[in-house]
DNA sequence: AGGGTAACCTGTATGC
DNA sequence: TGCATACAGGTTACCC
């Protein structure tokens, strides 16, 4: 479910609700929400109580806060992961996995984590300096800067994909090539620039990659101001509020819908275990 | 090395 | 109602 602008506002929900509370208790309800993590689950729980939460970081789809210098708590959403913020004795939410209680001064609160498909995890890992000079967890060293981040290469990342003969949308879904793309957000980028998905990579020009990279970061900068796409229960904020997103969509889960552009419809085709959404007018295959 | 595909899971919607 | 099928915001292991 989540890409880099869903994963981002539940990262600022996390800041608005939870920094500088500290951890007191961990409850486990599937361990398989800890299939990443080295330990036990026992080991898990008591290396994570007691500690603060000081910050929240994240690049592309990770999430992590740093426990001490060399230490860390990630999380990944998967496809269906959630994190809601919620006050003591709230009602249960569906599929909850690990429920964190936090508190500070007098004021305590669970943070839990819901999680349908079980593609996501919480785990804890070792940080370490990545080749940027930022600290990060030792298992997303493969995994490169996302267009928000200062250290963010266009220049590096239009000349990589113009190498590639992979179509333009595996590539933009490649996490090592650039991070925080996912499914939504690539059909977007694909429709706005009027690309196909399946052409290659080094079959477009230099100066059109830099025109789709540079969308792509605009795409994802403006659903974070919407607070991300949700289209049904799977997406919610830290505070179980939707995004959105959904309603600037011009590609993504408008099958049969007229393309905004031109009027014809929009087609879905299936790809790669998943789905690709676009115009078959606006954005022909190049012959 | 790079590209494509299947596998990991559960839940919901749809059609017969 | 019951059953089968399709589909869902991701990542990774494993083929060629």
């Amino acid at each position: 479910m989540p890409e880099l602008p869903e994963v981002e506002t539940v990262r600022r929900g996390l800041v608005a609700h939870v920094e500088g509370f500290s951890i007191h208790k961990v409850e486990i309800f599937d361990k398989r929400s800890l299939k990443r993590n080295l330990g036990s689950p026992k080991a898990f729980a008591r290396e994570v109580e007691g500690l603060r939460l000081s910050s929240f970081e994240r690049r592309g789809k990770f999430l992590w806060i740093p426990l001490s210098d060399s230490r860390c708590l990630v999380t990944h959403l998967g496809m269906s992961g959630q994190v809601l913020v919620r006050n003591q004795n709230s009602p249960e939410d569906k599929c909850e996995r690990i429920r964190l209680g936090v508190s500070r001064g007098k004021k305590t609160l669970e943070v839990r984590f819901i999680d349908q498909r079980l593609f996501g995890a919480m785990y804890l890992d070792d940080l370490v300096t990545g080749s940027d000079g930022r600290k990060i967890p030792v298992s997303i060293t493969h995994i490169a800067p996302d267009p928000l981040e200062s250290t963010f290469d266009l220049g590096e990342v239009v000349t990589t994909v113009s190498r590639r003969s992979a179509g333009i949308k595996s590539l933009l879904l490649n996490q090592e090539i650039l991070s925080g793309i996912g499914n939504i957000y690539a059909d977007e980028t694909l429709w706005l620039t009027r690309t196909h998905y399946l052409t290659p990579g080094s079959e477009i020009s230099k100066k059109k990659l830099r025109v789709i990279i540079e969308t792509s970061k605009t795409v994802l900068l403006e659903a974070v101001e919407q607070g991300g796409t949700s289209f049904d229960e799977q997406y919610k904020n830290v505070n179980g509020e939707s995004g959105y997103f959904s309603q600037s969509l011009n590609a993504y889960g408008q099958t049969g819908l007229p393309c905004p552009r031109c009027q014809t419809r929009i087609r879905r085709e299936a790809w790669s275990n998943r789905g690709s959404h676009f115009c078959p007018r606006c954005q022909r295959p190049k012959r």
